[in-house]
DNA sequence: GAGATCTATTGGAACGTTCCAAAATAGTCA
DNA sequence: TGACTATTTTGGAACGTTCCAATAGATCTC
């Protein structure tokens, strides 16, 4: 049945030429003759020829279009978003992507690196698993393959990264709560010992400070990034002896959590407790109450860090850059906030019951890109 | 920098053998003496030499250990639990996967299918765009690459394929609303003209004709299979002049969009309506109200689907094998049935307005597998 | 009409593996 | 010792591409 595959040589045979001929012909060289150029054509239709991308990547010259994606939690929607953002880039640019899912595990990241890299990819984009350690892209690095690390930083590790402003986006989600009239201002959810987990629970505190408001270390609940440990969260923090009156969650999908948690202790989020997300993964737009959130634009930052590969690929330098994100404060329902009115059946009142000055209504960016080159 | 690739011959050199020899070594070949087999070893780390997958495919005995994923919609939990359940099998079985998303685009979806096709993929597991016809295959399978089809059927293809039991599953799911006492029950969401939707709609159908319903077309409300598109749907479903009570929604991201669109008119999903989503994503659980739903277990579906391919890859034998898998229903709150309390804050009562005999609690499963042969 | 200058085309040697046939080495037995 | 096995090892020819250097043919220039 299947009968062996069909190569330039048979082309060459079929259309009378020669196989350097052929080999023109497919990478579109001007150096040939037009008629010669449709024989050939004809020919490769004819016998449904399919060109052997593993053979031409042997010469050592060649780059084998394709690179490698590593995503540690798939399941989650923020990264789901940004590999989707990735693969729109990839795709156009006529590469395509190797793509595992690391489930936090070390051991399977490092299997899917190793294997990756005998498979030839020229460049890796990589969310890593927690506790992942500069030493191990140092393999990939050394033999000149282009790594950027998005949304989780490596400490030490000479590759690009793009990262998100946890922190400015952190402080002026406090902040805008503040301004709404809160004091007790709970942070819920994440683990504390990751980086973006500290990063936006400094901005957290800063504007707790800023304002003048001491933090409470029992207003800190950690919990897993889930929608799950968002329900969790919120009952641990119910317990408190002075309760909070709103929270900054670690992501979208402990907000979520949140309203679950509260609603089930009939409290409504956005008029009883205000909610704010941090991503704004797309469902944050229609849930209800719609989630105020910090946008970090997942599919716009996957698009970002295939850019910044491919850029680097195509370059062939493999200079290190780091950046970092601007994000912007997404105002919405969940956090009290006066907005427009809500359209669907009785009008929505998002007045809170702090009775305090309107928040901002619509987005705010929050600071602006920053960027450092580093040689590599 | 990018010093010249180390190969089989700078290793054999290194330690004084052949280059045969250590190829047997890399294969794990019983051949070798120990000693022999220390010494190359030794000298592969030494070097830092990586296997070269691209070249040793060029013989065309060899498969390649690549698969392509190809998926409709990244973006949908659905599928991204369905990509992570694959992703699982193939790292395991030593694979690693191309994938690529098509956000329901036949024209990239035949890129990337080409694409896939020339970096040499062993076999494919696509859950087709919308639109796809059997002839996409051709190519395919007329070379011998085993292709199997998820979630969505093409009529006419050779190929296996794993689907649901729509049909069923749908059927059971408005049994189950009409043992709750409702009479006048929707189907929200998803678009008419596709195989999914359409299997769906008919368990609907049975169901109500069984119990002597008529199947109102009214009732029958199409939209976007997401939460956007379920908060339109039950917003249309309300103005219907004998409003529903109920709601069998196409999948679970409706049936989430249902129960926003519900509560911004007031009503709460589970007491003053009953809805019933499917699929059973993740956050079917944990949401408040749990959402009822027929559970697919896409993870489990992906991890099937990726058996099947192996099977075919390693038996060499490319023969179509049509698999229905059994779908069960999860009763949790949100379809109004009575079961245990909820532990959140004051306690849950289900009780419905209806007023009727209790709903089963617990799951069921509808249907069992059903698997057919047939020569590719 | 002999170079020179183009334009098209073409062998052949890589690239890094596998695998076959063959050879080298060591061990066994009469 | 020589024949025979069993165990290890090894050249060398693929695999399907690219790319360099060389060539052939056409056109132009003086």
């Amino acid at each position: 049945m299947t009968k062996s595959r069909v190569t330039v040589v048979d082309i060459a045979h079929a259309a009378g030429v020669s196989k350097s001929t052929v080999s023109l012909v497919l990478q579109a060289s001007p150096l040939v003759n037009e008629q010669t150029r449709a024989k050939v054509n004809a020919a490769i239709r004819e016998l449904g020829y399919v060109y052997n991308r593993g053979a031409a990547n042997l010469r050592q010259t060649a780059s084998s279009k394709i690179v490698g994606i590593v995503v540690n939690d798939l399941t989650n929607s923020f990264f789901a978003e940004l590999a989707v953002g990735m693969d729109m880039v990839m795709q156009s640019a006529g590469f395509v992507q190797f793509l595992a899912n690391t489930g936090e595990s070390i051991d399977r990241q490092r299997e899917v690196i190793a294997s990756m890299r005998e498979h030839g990819i020229s460049g890796l984009i990589i969310s890593p698993a927690r506790g992942t350690e500069a030493a191990d892209f140092k393999p990939l690095t050394a033999s000149g393959v282009p790594v950027v690390v998005v949304v989780r930083n490596v400490a030490g590790a000479k590759v690009s990264s793009l990262l998100s402003d946890n922190r400015a986006g952190a402080r002026a989600a406090t902040e805008h709560l503040i301004s709404l009239g809160h004091r007790r201002i709970a942070f819920l959810g994440g683990f504390a010992d990751t980086a973006v987990s500290g990063e936006r629970m400094q901005g957290y505190r800063e504007a707790l400070s800023a304002a003048g408001l001491d933090a409470d270390a029992s207003l800190v609940v950690n919990s897993a990034p889930s929608r799950a440990g968002g329900v969790a969260a919120i009952e641990r923090a119910m317990l408190i002896s002075e309760r909070p009156t709103a929270a900054l969650c670690f992501n979208d999908a402990v907000a979520f959590g949140v309203c679950d948690g509260l609603r089930a202790r009939g409290l409504e989020p956005g008029r009883d407790f205000g909610v704010v997300g941090f991503d704004d993964v797309i469902e944050a737009q229609t849930a209800v109450p719609a989630l105020t959130t910090v946008s970090v634009d997942p599919q716009g930052m996957g698009r970002r860090a295939a850019q910044m590969l491919l850029k680097q690929i195509n370059s062939g330098r493999v200079e290190a850059e780091a950046t970092i994100a601007s994000v912007r404060l997404v105002v919405r329902q969940s956090c009290g906030a006066k907005t427009k009115t809500w359209d669907g059946g009785k009008t929505w009142d998002g007045g809170t019951s702090h009775d305090t000055a309107p928040g901002d209504t619509g987005s705010d960016t929050v600071g602006t890109d920053r960027r450092q080159h580093d040689r590599a």
